[in-house]
DNA sequence: CATGAATGAGAGTTCATTCAT
DNA sequence: GATGAATGAACTCTCATTCAT
């Protein structure tokens, strides 16, 4: 859906746009995002959006589209630095690897977790699938090599770990973009220390239970 | 901000209010409910709904509380009905009472989750953080009580114990009502059986670990 | 699809409604019609338009009905009071009857020509054929009543000549709000005198053929 | 207002542009046409629609003089080949290549009533007026003929005879090309034969009368 | 107290037109 | 001379909110 002319224009232009776009969508929400609101911000002419992606929707999917590449990048490169390592040495790297994700990009990643809640908008199935989807079956190849390495148990049923490593990981992440989302202050880990810390915590428990 | 004709009307009055309205903000977010579709459904005056409410804030906000009423009192009850039991079979039913409530009042817990993202409008701070911070601390008594019988390690972080648990719990909730989030088809139980095999791994791996 | 709210609105306002939109449809044809134009030379709310009639086709479906009856009821009226007169005498009633019609109200029957010849809107087709549909049985019937009484050739093809009367009268009524449709300045009558010996001639050349 | 650089262009794609935007024009109406969408059927640069009609009145002007040149073409054409044939034979003539005209250039046709109905836009008032005006003298001069030859009622007023034929040649013409004005099924002729009858018919009643 | 008509700001979208390349 | 990106006014339509009845 996206035009030429918008892929044409000067890098620092587009990530403008994608910037002050990725903004809006994940404060606002899909219906509440305003185009006007955009264009405004961005001193361009409403129309040009409209050239650019076709029209509200077409904005907000090059947006998510956008935000799930650069989710599935940072995964990969995990994925591709940590090949040596055990697994839970390697879970570590990636809940550490997704909290740079979400300092560097909040509003990449709160674009993202909203539009995986929001069933009001124009995801196609597919693509609202496609994420988690992605993160169940990265992780499920990872449990997988574990298994052969004997790092993990024989009898672990690999879906349900990876469905619940998923989560933990997820909600982790989450709380560092919401605030709000943190049931207590002193587990949102402010400074690098602390949250290492509590990376190490959490890793534990999933390798060792409660 | 509710007014006191509203909590003098009929209980049936009320009650079918607050459930076209939950359906709506549910369907369609906080943003995207329309009053005019509510009163519609409703067959009463749009002036009622703002003489009652105040406006479109005051409906969302008394909608919200009333959710998050339901899940206090559903937590409360099962707190209530397990005193005796260890803290395995605790989370078990929980996470089962749980699915009761999400297949009775879907809405309901859509309502709360939606509103969990939505960061521009307007959840009181203590409002949005009241839920998952009551789940936490919930969650944090359970286990102190099943640590002083020494059900789980003695060197177990609580709190980060509690988090974790919350996160897989949501999550496997939230899987009920947004059938996209479940990574893997099989995961979802569909018949009352495979969701509780379901659950009852998902407690194996919060005890002993991957 | 026109609302209660502005069937129930006081005659005046009703009135001023349907001249102004009828006006603008008038001009400026479905397309070129502007409900901000509208509004504003009504002095009242934009909202109230979609309101009344749900939206631009249904404030034109609304206008065009109107404009419709109208002329029906044009039709009809001569028709009873000219039940005893000749056929010529009866054409030549009607012409003139039209005159006034299109004298009185200019814009209904600009917005009826209009109509039927712009085909990018949304008539219901049977709303297209509506009207021309009755004039052309109207003169059928008025024909074949002559026929029985031996005012015109046996031999006559009824459909045809209703057709080439109705051709005739159209246009003829078209000149006189569309004056560039005139092809000879003294064609067009302006003074009621004028008018009448051109009725006359035109009857006349209807009887006899030229 | 058409520019050199626009009549400097190869005859196939001044001719192609004149068709885009006539078809353009017939269907949509004048403010409903969009240069837009002319220049994507066009695959050329909005720009130079600019460039060569100065602006879209530019561009609908010049396609309405063509348009009429075409249709006064086609009456000197019959004129000029019916010259030693007597005024009903030249009348039926007339009509059977406008019936081939209205076949063969629908469009063109389409155009040009549509636009005697737009009074807001730009067609100047002489533009407005040429075309009925041209036919109208040109039977007058037919007519002026006839009578010479006797061939006519010595008493007959030949403008209001030209007025009278014109209605009833221009609106068979219509019912070509657009359907729904036909009153009745079986007066469009569909097929040659057919059309030719009605043509013999609608002749004969301008002779006879009715 | 309930009603629902009126309001007008603001939404997404289209389009003729301009002008730097 | 041709191009098509940029522009912004104008469009239809929605909606929370007000207030006279």
């Amino acid at each position: 859906m996206t035009n030429n002319t918008f892929l044409n224009l000067p890098d620092e232009k587009k990530e403008k746009i994608i910037a002050v776009s990725t903004n809006e969508f994940a404060a606002k929400g899909y219906r509440g995002a305003s185009i006007n609101s955009i264009v405004k911000k961005l001193k361009i002419a409403k129309g040009s959006i409209f050239s650019y992606f076709g029209d509200k929707e077409g904005l907000f999917l090059h947006i998510f589209k956008f935000a799930v590449e650069k989710v599935k990048d940072y995964l990969r490169d995990v994925r591709e630095n940590t090949k040596d390592q055990n697994i839970f040495e390697r879970l570590k790297k990636i809940l550490q690897a997704g909290v740079d994700f979400t300092d560097r990009h909040p509003n990449i990643y709160r674009v993202y977790i909203r539009m995986l809640l929001n069933s009001d908008i124009p995801l196609r199935e597919d693509m609202q699938k496609s994420i988690r989807e992605y993160a169940h079956e990265f992780l499920c190849e990872l449990l997988y090599d574990a298994k052969e390495k004997n790092e993990i148990r024989k009898d672990l049923d690999i879906k349900i770990a990876a469905f619940t490593i998923e989560a933990v990981m997820d909600r982790f992440l989450q709380t560092r973009i919401l605030p709000f989302l943190d049931p207590g202050a002193d587990i949102y880990g402010a400074d690098r220390k602390k949250c290492e810390e509590l990376i190490d915590q959490i890793i534990s428990i999933l390798k060792k239970g409660i």
